[in-house]
DNA sequence: TCATATCGGGTAATCCTTTACTCATTTCCT
DNA sequence: AGGAAATGAGTAAAGGATTACCCGATATGA
């Protein structure tokens, strides 16, 4: 715990020269001699050096740091997404700091703010609060959900996915399944990304001749399985039971397969589901789901393009949307 | 992106003051009176001011930063581990960064290198490579695999579970259900953790009485639901079939649900399954999985308490051992 | 040959805070 | 009343890096 920080001066000073030319050869710019060039690196090596990224940063004021704000790590879809961002930046010399909220809107304030403190060089938002505040002053990348703000400022930038296609495609599917109640479940309805799942389904009954009223709608609290349980819980022991079910998120419909199986219900004889996320465990529960897939990878390294890009001071293109494609399983 | 960040400076000239004054408002240290604290106070609400934390923490050489180094953020055994400590950091004022390295050591490496460089207050390092050097110089903790040095290295400190006692109670549970060929399915067998389990569940066999043997013995390279579904393969279809296996992950046992669902094998009647670990899917699955808890929340906020303790200077407890719990569920 | 570029590299200002010193006042004690 | 102690607050020195600016020496060109 004692061993002392070795700073620029030195290694200015061990391998008798400057800190400016010490930084220089460092940083590859500016001017100096292969010769000294070669000392200082040498130094550097046997002292093992490396620059205290604090200093750095105070000076140029930025961080090679980049805030992901997330609000759910524990789901799988949110964790690849991060995983991702963290990997693409970390290729292009950034670190990532990734903050879960929690679902909190209280910690997702607190952390913009400290985010803002630490002078990172940017920030990516990951399916926030729609009412969000624009994180002004430094560039940032939203994803998933579209704050009302972004065509309008700029220094933001959106990518996400298109979710009336997604309410669509999903829908349609279980139609041409020949279904004819079909509900659907969804995170608050307030929430465009939710609004848009919603119009889509709706076109498909529309255009299929299907009804669809209100009493098939059903909103959830929270995005969990635990949720999903309940809801379909809900939704099987209400008068007009459905005979097939739209959920707005995977992790809803996996809540579902785990109500369905201990009811005895059989899936898709008795009512078929299809999700929507296309998250890794989808494939590895049983039955397996049926989804539509967004491709959130995706949506990792189009967001950290953009934000380095945007880190550098270039023009990124506004907004981002990426089409759906649903995925063939066993749940309908 | 025009607006300039504020600094102390300014506060202190609009509030009619001196930088050290702000500072001593800021920190709640130093002397002033309560008629500047409140103007200063004012004036900092008023530019909604927040001291650039880069600055800070060069000042006093250390950030009020923790890295968190995890090997798979999209396993709920980590995620949640990582969400715990964040929480519980940010409650004490400090921040985490949460760092994935996705399995791979030299990103662990880099990892801390990059760490390092920002001057983080501590690292806590979970169930990362046995043989990672110390890390120096900094408060370390440790959780789940303990690295060889953590006894004599002060400034470090250990956090796991009783894994001798996790295999003992997996492979007595299995046998107390009748079962005579028990077979393990582990993570490399080098990694601690793995051998003492082991050696829990060959402790159970001999005291029953179970014949134990080398060929029941599988090892996989990587701890995922596909990993877990390819081992089962294997074992299933060689020649000394199993009636029972305990697995050395929950993630593994998922995984291998799968393949017997997929094969028609019935769980418990051809086979009996316990995993380890108890994360939240485990519980909805189904059949639900029994498998042995390690408490692993309280791991997240033992080593979160530890870190903060160790970077006030105080002296910190060596090593937690929790011990582990069976949970009767439907797999035996 | 002399003026000018170019090259290599050093000096010192700067980024924003914290904090050790210092100092002038006021309060307190005997 | 006079010296000690406490109070409130300012000055300036870090802390470690980047970089504008400067200068001497060599190379270039007419």
């Amino acid at each position: 715990m004692k061993k002392e920080n070795i700073s620029i001066k030195e290694i200015a000073r061990l391998a008798g020269t400057s800190v400016a030319t010490v930084s220089r050869v460092i940083n590859q710019n500016g001017r100096f001699s292969e010769e000294t060039g070669q000392r200082v690196r040498e130094v550097i090596e046997a002292y093992n050096y490396r620059p205290n990224e604090l200093a750095r940063s105070l000076r140029v004021d930025k961080a090679q740091v980049v805030g992901v704000i997330v609000p759910d790590i524990t789901n799988e879809f949110f964790s690849y997404i991060a995983r991702k961002i963290e990997t693409d930046l970390l290729e292009k010399g950034y670190m990532a700091v990734i903050c879960d909220t929690n679902e909190s809107m209280e910690r997702e304030k607190q952390y913009i703010e400290t985010l803002k403190a630490m002078r990172v060089g940017g920030i990516i938002y990951v399916s926030g609060d729609q009412k969000i505040e624009p994180i002004r002053g430094i560039p940032a990348v939203y994803i998933d959900r579209k704050p009302e703000f972004v065509n309008g400022d700029r220094g933001s930038c959106f990518i996400g996915g298109d979710n009336y296609q997604g309410g669509y495609l999903a829908a349609q599917r279980l139609i041409r399944a020949g279904r004819k109640r079909i509900a659907i479940v969804l995170h608050a309805r307030t929430i465009a990304t939710q609004e848009k799942r919603l119009n889509g389904y709706r076109q498909a009954l529309y255009d299929y001749g299907i009804p669809g009223g209100e009493e098939l709608i059903y909103q959830v609290e929270n995005v969990d399985m635990d949720h999903g349980f309940r809801i379909t819980k809900e939704i099987w022991e209400s008068p007009e039971r459905p005979d097939a079910i739209f959920y707005s998120s995977d992790i809803l419909a996996i809540g579902a397969l785990q109500y369905f199986h201990e009811r005895g219900v059989k899936i898709p004889r008795d009512v078929s589901i299809v999700g929507i996320d296309d998250i890794p465990l989808s494939a590895r529960v049983t039955p397996a789901l049926t989804t539509v897939r967004q491709d959130y990878l995706k949506y990792g390294s189009l967001a950290s393009n953009a934000v380095v890009k945007m880190m550098k001071g270039d023009q990124e293109k506004r907004t981002y949307i990426l089409s759906m494609e649903l995925i063939e399983r066993e749940t309908v």
